[in-house]
DNA sequence: TTGACAAGTGGAGACCTCTCCGTTTAATAT
DNA sequence: ATATTAAACGGAGAGGTCTCCACTTGTCAA
């Protein structure tokens, strides 16, 4: 008569092991062939496994990066929250500036990463970018900082919504990418470029 | 002793014929399915032709695409020229609407193709962006228009080649949908908070 | 200890993209 | 007419994503 557990049991032993060969071998082959030309083939093949096992736990690629820079993430977010609460007396065009370059200056280390989460992502599209809790966050982030420079101003700026749309797709690794590498500029005069268009 | 002929000859013309069946077939697939889920390989079987001549032609679906959009962005460019030659004494700003505004016209009707074309295009994604002679000339357009903006209020703007790749990025169909489905947008709020952001 | 059974496994298979290459054929020169 | 030849053809096949499901195995209650 007891009742089911509703609680998910904790991860079975076999499970929790191949869990562990997965991310090892995904990171591995990662780091030697980059995340792009990777296929779940192969790193189901280095982590000797069948791929229905693989894809019973991540539905894709995305899902499998994001699992592997979990933990960089999570400092992004402390770092950000630790700038927010050091400099809450600066103006919020100045702050907004702080988390533009802290969130650029992760972009570039874990470039291939991000551009794994990033690509090819979403069967929906769009949706993708509010599917991750970090985009969520710092879109939130973006709102507010934008409802205070309003504020300061004294006069209604756009949208901060979709001000902060924007600046998110902007901040895309495609666009990213191609201001690096195509129009050739650097971290410094993309954020400064960011700064001047959207603030 | 002849030089041979350099000018390549005239389309074959049993190519002729398949490439016509291959736009049959497409056209006929993509309305009544949609662009998306349909296959290079259900185009070929549709069309009667093998996959490896489908492929000879177009390398992917967006190429396919293109060429069936050919007609409607030949028009669209025209009548933004004809647009910019009658206004030509507007303010720069006001000029920059319109464009924006025959624009997003253009995508709402050709939604389904334009996503075809930008979606899953890249390579190199970002260079995607520049390859279609389409989004080369509006790029041009929305440039010369921001400095014209800049050198009217006597002040230096950003960079305007930067300004007009963030408006590109803002334009594309990922970006577009996102505002018109998940935030609810109609065409002309998006139309209003661009200008409000980006001039 | 021992079922019972939910959770986990793996590989066959459906369908996809894209290439390669032996065969066919339209266009041209003779 | 016939030979030549470059272009076009098509399907086999390599390698990919992802699902399905018969089978195994860890876990827990009895």
């Amino acid at each position: 008569m007891d009742q089911p557990v509703i609680n998910c049991r904790p991860e079975r032993k076999d499970a929790a092991e191949n869990r562990q060969r997965i991310l090892d071998a995904a990171l591995r082959l990662f780091e030697e062939h980059g995340v792009e030309p990777v296929s779940m083939n192969q790193i189901a093949a280095e982590a000797q496994i069948g791929a229905g096992t693989l894809y019973r736990r991540y539905r894709n690629k995305n899902e499998l990066c994001m699992d592997l820079i979990r933990d960089p993430v999570d400092q992004l977010s402390r770092d950000i929250k630790a700038y927010l609460q050091g400099n809450n007396s600066s103006p919020p065009s100045e702050r907004l500036r702080g988390l533009l370059a802290l969130f650029l200056q992760f972009k570039e280390i874990h470039a291939g990463l991000i551009a794994g989460v990033e690509h090819s992502s979403a069967p929906l599209g769009a949706h993708s970018r509010t599917s991750t809790s970090l985009y969520e966050e710092f879109h939130q982030l973006l709102v507010q900082l934008f409802e205070e420079v309003s504020l300061e101003a004294r006069q209604a700026g756009p949208d901060s919504v979709f001000r902060a749309d924007m600046l998110m797709i902007a901040l895309s690794s495609d666009s990213y990418l191609f201001q690096r590498n195509v129009r050739g500029n650097s971290q410094d005069t993309i954020l400064d470029q960011l700064c001047q268009t959207f603030i």
